[in-house]
DNA sequence: ACGATACATGCAGAAACGTGCAAGAACAGG
DNA sequence: CCTGTTCTTGCACGTTTCTGCATGTATCGT
């Protein structure tokens, strides 16, 4: 038995049952109780976990997700979402999108931000319940399962009746040419309904995403008010970006 | 059982119930009144609830939400969620409420399943999101952090645009008299209107529900199919419901 | 006013904790 | 290949914390 092994073991129950005993941990494994604490103070000391007597519990549902998460997440898009989420001003009203780089921006919004949370990702939604300072609002509508997120006639017509300061959109390609593009007709709409009711709508794309085009556009560049990237900002196919007018905020 | 799981027990409790009386929790739990006293007295300190002579109150709703979400579900409501699955059949389409048991329910759901499943609950829906063959549609509105579901105006406003066979709601109190009741205004009017949209309406109550009641009504008993339990059918409280005309489902 | 119930306090046994220590394994350098 | 070092692990010990019971007091309902 490694004592990574054990690491992990413990973190899956953490993750499973909602928390650990140390009695049970310990015969279960056939090692000390002494090692289980061991493993649960140096746990604990990196925040991964919240120390009681007898055991652990996960430091809080989100928390522990992204934690798990984050060793998952590419290195990209959690700078993407950290300057992304600096973006968001207490007191504004934010539109989110759904994916993995959009709920890396939710993960990344501080704890106790004062702000109002609009997306179309249940996803999403879930990930910030424990944010005791966000007023949500979620777009209903039929889930398109391969993105997670509502699309559909009802979703875009329930954006309708929302606005915000700020959009923060995620895309699949992002091209000089193409634009902003993404790979389902639906999904599409339903980005552009949302880019429509923020003041200022940002784009997120992690570096592998410049210079790719999807079948359908989402936005024309003139709608996009800056790209957040982790590409050197230098970089040719930035700088052509760069020539549309768009802002480019480097999340190198 | 940990003093910290314990105390998550406590302040679910005070969510769900909207109250706790320490010699049923003593009872419950299995452990002495003492160290349920000594919980509330240490949960008071913190000015996590407010004492009062056999038990304690929630301070206010906001601070109620913290703990409720990652207890894990408790034998009894597996075997109701078990019970209610069984109910929906290929083709069917379900409104699914929000809540623990509900959250079972989905999760109780065969993997391959043909369904449509109409939920207010971004947990819910995320949760279905790896059942291929289940066609989900999410109830947009302002998301009540408290239990976690869309509710309000624009929430009962989108649930009118739908329609299934078959509807299951969770409740808080389940009372021969005071009938179907939950702790929330709000949630009580949502859950009307789901009730409303489905030819069926169903109720999942684990046993601890069976003879309390909460502030609002939610349901007279003639809108409800049935009620689906883990009580002992032959139970005086379950016999006097039935005499409402309500099929109750045993889930012992 | 009375009995019943809930409460606070003190106490003792049990369980969990932290620390120091020694045996063993893994590793780096000669 | 050997040796010294470092890290890990389990055990022993003393300390702290928790839990349930017993006692006496306060509070509630009748």
């Amino acid at each position: 038995m490694l004592a990574a092994e054990r690491r992990d073991h413990l973190l899956g129950l953490l993750a499973r049952e909602g928390k650990v005993v140390a009695k049970d941990v310990a015969s279960d494994l056939g090692i000390s109780e002494d090692s289980v604490r061991r493993d649960l103070r140096d746990l604990a000391a990196e925040g991964l976990c919240q120390r009681v007597y007898g055991g652990a519990l996960p430091v809080s549902p989100a928390v522990a997700d992204y934690a798990a998460r984050q060793s998952v997440a590419p290195d990209g898009k959690r700078r993407v979402a950290a300057v992304a989420a600096a973006l968001v001003r207490p007191g504004n009203a934010l539109i989110l999108d759904g994916g993995t780089t959009a709920l890396a921006v939710a993960q990344a919004l501080p704890q106790d931000l004062v702000c109002t949370v609009i997306t179309h990702s249940p996803t999403i939604a879930a990930a910030l319940l424990d944010h005791p300072q966000a007023e949500l609002f979620l777009l209903g509508g039929r889930i398109f399962k391969h993105s997670a997120v509502a699309c559909g006639a009802a979703a875009v017509e329930a954006a309708q009746n929302v606005s915000a300061d700020l959009c923060l959109l995620g895309v699949t390609g992002v091209h000089p040419e193409a634009g902003l593009t993404t790979a389902d007709a639906e999904e599409a709409a339903m980005k552009r309904a949302l880019a429509a009711r923020a003041a200022e709508t940002y784009v997120l794309a992690s570096s592998e995403k410049i210079g790719t085009a999807s079948r359908f556009r989402v936005l024309p560049w003139e709608k996009v008010s800056g790209l957040i990237t982790d590409a050197d900002p230098h970089d040719a196919l930035v700088e052509q970006l760069a020539a549309h007018g768009v802002e480019i905020l480097a999340a190198g």
